[in-house]
RNA sequence: GCCGGGGUGGCCUAGUUGGUUAGGGCGCUGCACUCAUAAUGCAGAGGUCACGGGUCCGAACCCCGUCCCCGGCACCA
């Protein structure tokens, strides 16, 4: 589907959870976001991109009293620390906030009031484990017990490896800490609740016009075809977003993560301007903008079903679409820190350019599959395409350039390179379109191919030795593969921006490739405009 | 169990409304080329599209049944 021109776009990656550092899984999210966001403003739309850091709950805290520390010095260092990776790989935000933030916290409880104000929220007591050695309200990933039915070990809410019943709170016989091992017991204790029933209708509707990819909303869908439980919207923790009116309780992760969004448009535009203080409500209210979320498939959920519920609770623009992209495996298995199945982004940098594992989390599979990392793929994705067909072709040709001319020489594009160009230009755009980042870069390198291919058969090494009527035509060729390579550069410049600077450098171009709009892959390149010498854009990866 | 996504040559995979010899990549074989990072180009071999039935002039694609793989099943970030 197409997004209308006419209006802003407001585009959103996941928050990551700053408990722990950056591995490739969490790219797969952001890195498309980050193409998209490019490609949008090189079709001519305005947009802005938002990100941030999911600050609150349970396991943060519990990762600072394991290093001595206070949560907000948890939250500071991976704060910086995801910052610091999305700009190591181009994730260009406009703004990159986080939860804990007094806006955050500022416009989370004006939202939750006015749910409360709404109707939507009513409270209940409820049986929760407690932890008397820990001193604290244990969420049910923390309780582990035995399953009253089938009595095999079951956690929390579920008896996940025996019968699979659902567990009420209390059900659970001999429920322990899962924290320090000691028993837990369970104390009634009052909780707020959201009413998601009472958006069954609502939600059918709205699901049903939803943007986006067809797994977020097939998920999502199927969800409203059962009951809708109302949502505990509270925690006893004392890190997070206080409840309005009661010092023992914080809103749950899920109701400040997503406000985030809104709180992080508004230090961003807070200042800017004619707009004022309230440029942000462009964004959020009244339907004037395109809201666009990228996220992973695991919190279509909350996406899809709760933040929408919430938004429309409490009178704020509805999100256009949702786009959900697959899981990462790793050598085929799931992701585990315990068995070292797992590839720190860091780690990564160090070997390689962030822009070869740009290209290769979206050139390995389609957006919303699975994708499923190796070594492997990754080397060979880099040496038979990056290098071999990419890298040679700049290369050779611009070697062979700027050593016989020096400057792009004169000469007509011919009506076939136009014509491969143009083709190449639609498929971007409606891989753009449907979220198939994929299609973006085969499309590109399909360009490639067909700019070696071109420069194979018409053999201008062959030319430059003929006289100056071979010479001529040599020229010829070298300005319609010189054309050729910078059409794909700005096709690829989404993917590999940092490359892509370099490539558009060496062809001479004086512009600046990052704000090139797509309808530029058709106008010629300048006759006459002096070449760069060439260096090597990519390395083959040995492993 | 329920729901979703899959099962296409040795491997990975495209195929969105059913239509001429099922596309592409890796690997493999042969030839060509030397501008280029032993990179490139051209040609070729290799598939009963999981299985059984059905609808149709015609099905990988639609319907029914069977088998197998993966994921989700809610307060978990």
């Amino acid at each position: 589907m197409r997004i209308p021109i006419e209006k802003p776009v407001l585009v959103t990656s996941a928050l990551p959870y700053v408990n722990g550092e950056c591995h490739i899984g969490h790219l797969r999210t952001y890195v498309p976001a980050d193409i998209y966001v490019r490609m949008l403003r090189k079709m001519g739309y305005d947009v802005i991109f938002i990100g941030g850091s999911d600050t609150h709950g349970t396991p943060i805290v519990l990762s600072a009293e394991a290093q001595g520390i206070t949560p907000e010095e948890v939250v500071e260092k991976y704060h910086k620390h995801f910052k610091r990776t999305f700009q190591a790989l181009s994730v260009n935000f406009d703004y990159y906030g986080r939860t804990d933030s007094e806006s955050n916290h500022r416009r989370t409880t004006e939202i939750v009031k006015k749910l409360i104000e709404n109707g939507y929220v009513h409270k209940e007591e409820t049986k929760q484990a407690f932890c008397s050695t820990c001193g604290r309200f244990l969420p049910d990933r923390y309780v582990e017990g035995k399953c009253p039915y089938c009595g095999a070990v079951a956690r929390g809410d579920e008896c996940d490896q025996g019968c699979g019943k659902h567990l009420e709170p209390g059900e659970i016989i001999e429920p322990k800490c899962k924290i320090c091992g000691n028993e837990a017991d369970f104390k009634q204790q009052e909780h707020f609740f959201f009413k998601l029933s009472s958006f069954a209708d609502f939600l059918i509707s709205y699901l049903d016009k939803l943007g986006g990819t067809r797994n977020a909303r097939n998920y999502a869908l199927e969800w409203t075809k059962k009951e809708l439980r109302d949502w505990c919207i509270t925690r006893a923790l004392e890190w997070g977003v206080k409840f309005p009116g009661r010092d023992d309780l914080v809103v749950y992760v899920w109701v400040d993560a997503p406000i985030g969004y809104i709180s992080s448009t508004e230090e961003l535009l807070g200042g800017r301007g004619g707009g004022g203080e309230d440029e942000w409500m462009k964004y959020w209210k009244g339907n004037k903008a395109t809201i666009v979320h990228f996220i992973g498939t695991d919190i279509i959920y909350h996406h899809c079903i709760f933040w929408p519920a919430m938004l429309k609770g409490a009178g704020y623009s509805l999100p256009d679409a949702v786009v959900a992209s697959g899981m990462v495996k790793i050598n085929g298995g799931t992701f585990s820190k315990s068995r070292g199945n797992v590839v720190w982004v860091k780690e990564f940098l160090e070997r390689f350019h962030p822009d070869t594992l740009r290209y290769y989390l979206v050139a390995q599979s389609s957006h919303t599959k699975e994708l499923n990392f190796s070594w492997d793929s990754f080397s060979m994705r880099v040496n038979n395409e990056l290098v071999a067909i990419l890298g040679n072709l700049v290369h050779r040709v611009i070697s062979f350039a700027y050593k016989n001319f020096g400057v792009v020489p004169e000469g007509n594009i011919d009506e076939d390179v136009f014509a491969a160009i143009a083709r190449t230009k639609e498929e971007e755009t409606r891989a753009v379109d449907e979220y198939e980042f994929k299609k973006l870069v085969d499309s590109a390198m399909k360009l490639a191919d067909f700019g070696n291919s071109f420069f194979q058969r018409e053999e201008p090494w062959h030319l430059i030795k003929k006289g100056d009527a071979g010479r001529e035509r040599c020229g010829e060729i070298v300005k319609n593969v010189l054309q050729l390579i910078k059409a794909v550069c700005i096709g690829l410049e989404a993917v590999m921006p940092a490359k892509m600077e370099e490539v558009w450098s060496q062809l001479g171009m004086e512009s600046d490739v990052h704000s090139v709009k797509l309808d530029e892959m058709m106008t010629p390149i300048q006759s006459g405009q002096p070449l760069k010498k060439p260096k090597r854009l990519f390395d083959r990866v040995e492993l």
